[in-house]
RNA sequence: GGUGCCGUGGCCGAGUGGUUAGGCAAAGGUCUGCAAAACCUUGUACGGCGGUUCGAAUCCGCCCGGCACCUCCA
């Protein structure tokens, strides 16, 4: 695939869309920032992650090698402290007393329970698993070794309560963000009244911490200063670096966290490394959910597992596809609105692809002797979905011409020869590997068999016998009563089918 | 106050100087006992005001509006 079009991404750095340029050419090494597992993941963590999964995907797509490394921040990093309570709330602590969080033994329990359930998560949405997933807590003796090094080249220093990272010290900083003036910063934060605490011996109010000492904090680790756990930005350099060497290609993440962490994590990096820490930075715009913030107050704030998890568990029996294709619907880098009408949209073309696939496949079972006549025009939009995603992932219209391909291969309906399924399905394959959305890549635990299905095929052979006896008034009925059990039925030349109605 | 993204038909959402985006919803049609699915047909929109141009949704200026971030916190 020598001749492709450059993949271009918009660079946060740059504030342009520019080729991505991997240092080693056709190697691209991407480091995604994970969720803190204190809690199911939300829509809006999986926006951010299907950025990085689709980034991936176009790459590979154009015959790069990739190395992935999408981290789980499982130590429990402080809340936002808006009571100006002494030191703010260690998050994971705070779960730990929820109502849903009583069950744990502790924190470490509750990190590792959301981290399965993250990991659920990620696979039911078809994302693609990273080469590397590090853990914070596994990653300790590198982060204090980091500190002390920044210690060392005079880069941090050490107060009563913690270690921080000394912002004038590092030239940078602000080059991300574009938060360079201080006073601008100080400003905008006063504007806030918020207070937050502040450590009384931090020589600029920017500086950060490395290390906290707490020693009442539930995850402890002991360090050369003492009992206490990592500063949040900290984490995230050293397992890129770890992984993917000092320089990455490409860094991403939700937009929230361009300032400050991944301004951190560069005045960090650099300090460390004395080279630039990424090349390329990437940032997925929050999305809004009904046309607001989503936010738990309002009512509309959904967890994956909200949507996705069967209606008698209390989810809304969404597929995991459905909202895949929803959450992709519009591009990264756009103000994003969730709607359950888009959700809708998604399902039927997520149904779309799907009837396709089938259809297909039993052509391709069928081998009807004949030319194929999709081949070319397949591959020209199949071409056409490769270059949006190539132009700064404009998904839109990378699945409006997925969309049309499946169009192309319904209008061709019983013509479709053996040939022309080949070309159908290689078709349905490469979309597929683009974008995720014709199939479920790893198996449902569920077997698809419905509980109702002894009854529903019973009323079904029921029915056939009515309509063989013409008697089209109680074939009608049943069909009524299949709908009020929430079943579709669909009368096929093969003889009927039915599927529950989606559930959107 | 600073920084950034954006404003397209009923709705979602491409397009970025002159030629069809696509989808959802709606209406009509083909097919079907009826339905569903599939396919066909129907839509001339670009926040406002100026400017540049033979020609602007597309470039420039101003204005209006929306969203996000702005320190030790995700």
């Amino acid at each position: 695939m020598s001749d492709t079009a450059p993949f271009r991404l918009y660079n946060t750095l740059t504030h342009r869309v520019e080729p991505v340029e991997p240092l080693e050419p056709g190697h691209l090494r991407f480091y995604s920032c994970g969720p803190t597992v204190y809690s199911y993941a939300h829509i809006g963590n999986f926006r951010s992650f299907l950025t990085a999964d689709l980034i991936l995907r176009t790459a590979r797509a154009i015959g790069w090698k990739t190395t992935y490394v999408s981290n789980i921040t499982d130590v429990g990093h402080l809340t936002e402290d808006d009571v100006a309570d002494a030191g703010g709330e260690d998050k994971m602590a705070r779960a730990l007393r929820s109502p849903e969080g009583r069950r744990f033994a502790n924190v470490w329990d509750l990190a590792r329970y959301y981290t399965g359930a993250l990991l659920d998560d990620w696979r039911a949405l078809n994302l693609i698993e990273p080469d590397v997933r590090p853990r914070a807590t596994e990653h300790m003796r590198e982060q204090i070794l980091a500190v002390e090094r920044l210690i060392q080249t005079g880069h941090a220093y050490e107060t009563e309560r913690g270690v921080y990272f000394s912002v004038p010290s590092f030239e940078g900083y602000g080059k991300l963000s574009g938060n360079e003036r201080l006073d601008r910063l100080i400003e905008g934060a006063a504007a806030e009244s918020r207070d937050v605490v502040q450590d009384p011996d931090k020589r600029d109010p920017r500086d950060f911490a490395l290390w906290k000492k707490d020693p009442a904090h539930l995850m402890q680790w002991y360090s050369p200063w003492g009992w206490g756990f990592p500063g949040w930005h900290l984490e995230c350099s050293v397992m890129a670096m770890t992984y993917l060497g000092e320089t990455l290609d490409l860094h991403a993440g939700g937009e929230d966290l361009i300032f400050p962490h991944h301004e951190c994590e560069i005045a960090q990096s650099e300090s460390l490394s004395g080279k630039p820490f990424a090349r390329m930075w990437v940032h997925t715009r929050f999305l809004q959910v009904e046309g607001e913030k989503m936010s738990k107050r309002t009512g509309n704030f959904f967890t994956v597992r909200d949507l996705t998890a069967p209606q008698a568990e209390g989810g809304r029996g969404i597929d995991p596809l459905a909202l895949r294709l929803a959450l992709i619907s519009g591009q990264y880098r756009k103000p994003f609105n969730f709607t359950f009408d888009n959700l809708r949209a998604a399902a039927r073309h997520v149904q779309r692809f799907r009837d396709a696939d089938e259809r297909v496949a039993a052509a391709l079972a069928a081998d009807a002797p004949g030319d194929d006549i999709v081949g070319e025009r397949l591959q020209r939009l199949y071409r056409q979905a490769l270059d949006a995603m190539l132009d700064d992932l404009n998904t839109p219209a990378a699945i409006a011409a997925a969309l049309d391909g499946v169009k192309l291969i319904g209008g061709i309906g019983a013509r479709l020869n053996g040939a022309s399924a080949r070309s159908a399905k290689a078709w349905l394959d490469d979309i597929h590997r683009l974008l995720g959305i014709v199939r479920p890549e790893s198996p449902t635990e569920a077997p698809e068999t419905d509980p109702l299905a002894e009854q529903i095929d019973a009323l079904l052979a029921e029915r056939q016998e009515a309509r063989r006896r013409r008697d089209f008034a109680r074939a009608d009925a049943i069909r009524a009563d299949l709908d009020a059990l929430g079943i579709e039925v669909m009368d096929t030349p093969e003889g009927p089918k039915w599927r529950r109605k989606p559930a959107v």
